[in-house]
RNA sequence: GGGCUGUUAGCUCAGUUGGUUUAGAGCGCCGCCUUGACAGGGCGGAGGUCGUAAGUUCGAAUCUUAUACCGCCCACCA
């Protein structure tokens, strides 16, 4: 017994060993083969997996996976990245645990901890990856600071550095006290504050009492001003030009000095210089030639050269030299102020802006091709709009500052000797060679030379993962790097285009000279329901794995791309997953119903119907697919890959499920026959293969069981289908068909019947055949639940009516209909279908747009009309018709006379109702003439009409129609 | 301050070269339906003057301009 809803958790455990028993994800470059590559974005090694890898994986797999079965050798290499800051930060606390400081250890000792650590906890996101059914090839994982990769660090840096593109040099970088150790402008984050903005008066020196006041947000640095700065323009200080200022509590001498860069109109216009603590200052202090006095050790101290404070922490002396400014009465001022203040991306630390020395890699070169060859769609980014941002950036790059001073990382190949002399080269022995053969210092000995303590920024090795992963650094030629580079695609969020993707492309072409992929799809950010970003400190990110648990993969990786349209950010919602999860189990029923079906092989007469309708059923649903088949691989050319899963969704619940099946399912306890069944299996599996990129378990697993597989087959490897003839026809037909159906459904619910009664249904049309022959009407009949259809030639009196196309339907319902209700229907129908009408007359009346507009569209438009016309001409009748039932003569005439002058065609009955009508009205002439038209419309039913003209007529005017017809014998009362 | 997006149903979003007085989907909502694949379901339904204002056009959610908000990126106002 197959369990009634799908159950993941066994399945998927057992699928994924398969295909890795199998080695279904394994690849190897095949020159008979087009070779489809994607390289992972390296997880951090500490990293465990959250709601942002999984969709930016799932993506991933769902496009190595397609490219697998569309017959590409598909590789998708994973691996980690050693994240140096991350990590040595969790190795530090670690230690700490244990009792042990990093400052009391030695490198070697700290690095060994750290391996253990990486060892130990590292990679556990690789595993988690399985469980979301990541298809990489795992034989290819790689680590950043694996040996290999290692090695191309550090032999890029040489050559960088032999190329002149990497220097060294006193800058001022984004200090992080607390990871005491510079930052790139790309690993900052700047958040808006409430600062403070404390005004400070500086006496003048040689003029008692006089003061320049200053606005400052950073009090405590004012030990390492230098001097005060007003623009020159400024009149107000014209006076204090070229004199000193005391620097409060201090009572250190600085001069007052000018420059365009203040503003005047901000604080005081006052500027305090603080060349060693301000980007802005120091750039000032260099144009002015000040003196440089950094008073900040590298934890966010102050130290010695600060006088006062000394040993305290930056925000405690802030403290307390406002307090002692404010005792000694300096401040005169504090306002409450919004201010940006930077902080370090990894420990959160407020940055200080501090000199140092770094090495920095020269990007104005290097970056030209990067920029161009995105610019001109060599590179395509998805969504587009990130050309621009892209653009930007690269327009204004500023050099890269790759010195990173922690441990855990490439170590700088740089060698210094005692004098300071600098030799860049791969290992130590080298540089001594260097040494001695370039510089001829023969007596040289390895310990003559120390190596730079600092190790590279980790973007420095990840910029050239899709190169390293396939050892193209080191062995440039290598069968690997041939064949798979360039990559296909990279799929990765939009905070990391700077930091890693425009990078990547900078590394692509000065070390491969050509691109490192050529598309790159951004996907959006997962965020809470709120639109939060999900974090660990607001405990607002699900996780996956417990999800996975819960909804099953599948329903994960679905739900996930039913709203993730790339660029967008996604606000992740249960609500989703779910709808995921209850997916699968629309699927995994859909099966249920097939595999429990009794088969019968013999071909029997009684099933002459049935053939025709399964016939009918199986030609649809294959022009279904192959038409979807055109949609998602167009969708898929976009990187619209929701959009694709949409199609398929849609394709499987509405068109598989709610039409298809419920139009071949046998009535329950029969039999089904085994030539249909066959061909239901057949559109299934396709179906499977169709959602295998997106739902690879459950599609493997009903794959698996739809038929007998060869041991080791996988559905991962079955060709993806391929799309055939699309029969617009038969769509056509089962569009009208479905639309009946819906219409009968509907009528059904108005009134409150159950589904189990049969409605008697006539059809009233020019094409009986494609009712009859074309299975259409046996079709309407079971879907719609209706009694044998009857054809009929004439409107059926009294019915519910309804017109679809050119055709018209009755429904003859027991008991009174609600007459008020049919008439308030019919007229909200009429009224519609008349401003239609006018609408579009009028747009094909307009020469320019039947001159202009596409002929096919034009035609729709006629097409339209002539409906809508129908429709006019029905609603109408039904009006009189209905008004002369409830004896309102005067309306039942006008709409009869309406209904003729739409000269679409005519109908007895309306001229025999107009004609009795206008006899009761006393216009006996024009009463006659209708009626005789009205036998003209059917002479041969003459006898028919004449005994519905006489039950129409009053007693008043029987005996003058009877003398319109005075042959007719005959009277029915 | 500069740049780039976006603004469509109660919510989250589609809407691909302008073209039905009828702008779609999912969720949510309303009504009916339970022995029969699935209530994690079926069948129907309601709900939008497409941010605002002008303009171009035979025709505008779609193009132009202006404007208001949301968001993102960049930038040295202490």
């Amino acid at each position: 017994m197959i369990s009634k809803t799908y159950a993941p958790q066994d399945i998927e455990a057992k699928w994924y060993q398969y295909w890795l028993d199998n080695k279904h994800f394994a690849s190897k470059p095949n020159p008979d083969k087009e070779p489809y590559s994607i390289v992972i974005p390296p997880p951090n090694v500490t990293g465990v997996l959250h709601m942002g890898h999984m969709l930016n994986n799932t993506i991933q797999d769902v496009l190595i996976r397609k490219a697998r079965m569309e017959g590409k050798e598909a590789c998708w290499v994973p691996g980690t990245d050693h994240a140096s800051i991350a990590t040595e930060a969790k190795v530090v606390a670690m230690l700490k645990e244990r009792g042990i400081e990093k400052k009391d250890i030695s490198r070697e000792e700290f690095l060994k901890y750290a391996h253990e650590w990486k060892d130990k906890y590292g990679g556990i996101i690789l595993g988690q990856l399985q469980k979301i059914g990541a298809s990489c090839d795992w034989d290819r994982t790689r680590f950043t600071m694996e040996p290999s990769l290692y090695e191309a660090v550090i032999d890029t840096f040489v050559r960088l550095y032999n190329k002149k593109q990497i220097y060294r040099g006193v800058r001022m970088v984004n200090w992080d006290p607390l990871g005491k150790t510079a930052l790139s402008d790309e690993e900052v984050i700047e958040k808006e504050i409430m600062a403070k903005l404390y005004y400070l008066q500086y006496p003048i020196v040689g003029s008692e009492g006089e003061f320049l006041t200053i606005a400052t947000t950073r009090p405590e640095t004012i030990m390492a001003d230098a001097a005060i700065c007003v623009n020159p323009n400024d009149e107000r200080y014209t006076a204090f030009h070229g004199k000193t200022v005391m620097i409060p509590l201090l009572n250190r001498e600085i001069p007052v000095i000018t420059d365009e860069y203040v503003t005047m109109d901000f604080g005081t216009g006052c500027l305090k210089v603080t060349p060693a603590h301000d980007l802005n200052d120091y750039e000032l202090g260099i144009k002015h030639k000040l003196p440089v006095l950094d008073i900040l050790d590298d934890a966010g101290f102050l130290n010695e050269k600060a006088v006062l404070y000394v040993g305290q922490d930056r925000f405690a002396a802030r403290r307390n030299i406002v307090k002692d400014l404010e005792e000694a009465g300096y401040l005169t001022k504090m306002e409450e102020y919004k201010s940006i203040v930077k902080t370090s991306e990894r420990t959160g630390a407020v940055i200080e802006p501090k000199l140092s020395l770094q090495w920095f890699l020269k990007m104005e070169e290097l970056s030209k091709p990067a920029l161009e060859h995105v610019m001109n769609d060599d590179i395509k980014l998805y969504p587009s709009k990130f050309k621009n941002t892209y653009r930007s950036w690269m327009e204004n790059v500023h050099d890269w500052c790759i010195s990173r001073q922690l441990w855990w990382g490439q170590q700088i190949p740089a060698f210094y000797l005692q004098d300071g002399t600098i030799i860049v080269a791969k290992t130590k022995r080298e540089a001594l060679r260097k040494a001695q053969h370039e510089m001829q210092l023969f007596a040289l000995t390895e310990e003559d030379l120390t190596q730079d303590p600092d190790v590279l920024d980790t973007w420095f090795s990840s910029w050239l993962w899709p190169i390293s992963v396939f050892d193209g650094i080191e062995n440039p030629d290598n069968e690997d790097i041939s064949y798979y580079y360039p990559t296909n695609d990279l799929v990765t969020g939009p905070d990391i285009l700077f930091f890693w993707v425009a990078r990547m492309i900078i590394a692509g072409y000065e070390w491969r000279g050509e691109l490192p992929f050529r598309n790159v799809y951004l996907t959006g950010i997962v965020r809470d329901k709120q639109g939060r970003k999900m974090s660990k400190s607001l405990g607002n990110s699900p996780d996956p794995l417990e999800l996975i648990e819960k909804f099953g993969a599948d329903g994960v990786r679905s739900g996930l791309l039913f709203s993730a349209p790339a660029g967008n950010d996604l606000l992740y919602d249960d609500k989703l997953i779910e709808q995921g999860r209850n997916f699968c189990n629309k699927i995994w029923n859909a099966y249920r119903l097939v595999e429990g079906w009794e088969v019968v092989n013999k071909q029997s007469e009684l099933y002459n119907s049935i053939d025709i309708i399964n016939i009918q059923a199986y030609g649809w649903f294959n022009s279904r697919i192959n038409q979807t088949i055109v949609e998602i691989q167009d969708h898929f050319s976009k990187f619209r890959i929701s959009d694709a899963l949409l199609s398929l969704y849609n394709l499987v619940w509405d068109d598989f499920c709610s039409k298809y099946l419920e139009i071949i399912k046998p009535p329950f306890g029969e039999p089904i026959k085994k030539d249909i069944l066959n061909s239901t299996i057949e559109l299934f599996e396709k179906l499977m293969c169709l959602l295998h990129p997106y739902m690879p378990f459950i599609t493997e697993e009903i794959w698996q069981a739809l038929a007998t597989r060869e041991e080791g087959k996988s559905i991962c490897r079955t060709e993806f289908p391929k799309g055939g003839e699309v029969n617009t026809e038969i769509l056509e037909s089962f569009e009208a068909m479905f639309e009946i159906i819906t219409k009968i459904r509907e009528i059904r619910n108005a009134k409150q019947l159950s589904p189990k009664i049969a409605l008697p249904l006539a059809i009233k049309t020019d094409d009986e055949y494609i009712y009859k022959n074309m299975g259409i009407g046996l079709i309407i009949e079971k879907l719609a639940n209706t009694e044998t259809i009857s054809y009929v030639s004439d409107k059926v009196d009294g019915a519910i009516s309804f017109v679809v196309k050119a055709d018209e339907f009755f429904i003859t319902l027991e008991g009174e209909l609600d007459v008020e209700a049919e008439l308030e229907a019919a007229q909200k129908d009429l009224e519609y279908n008349l401003g239609f009408k006018k609408a579009t007359e009028a747009k094909l009346a307009n020469e320019r747009f039947v001159a202009n507009a596409k002929p096919e569209l034009v035609e729709r438009e006629r097409q339209k009309l002539a409906d809508a016309k129908n429709k006019i001409w029905v609603s109408s009748f039904i009006l009189g018709s209905e008004n002369l039932k409830i004896g309102n003569l005067g309306k039942a005439e006008s709409h009869f006379r309406d209904f003729l002058s739409y000269e679409i065609g005519s109908d007895f009955r309306t001229f025999l109702y107009l004609g009795v009508i206008l006899i009761e009205a006393n216009k006996q002439q024009e009463g006659r003439e209708m009626l005789l038209k009205a036998l003209d419309e059917q002479p041969s039913r003459k006898d028919d009409h004449i005994g519905l003209i006489l039950k129409n007529a009053s007693d008043k005017n029987i005996n003058y129609v009877r003398s319109v017809f005075p042959n007719y014998g005959v009277s029915p009362f």
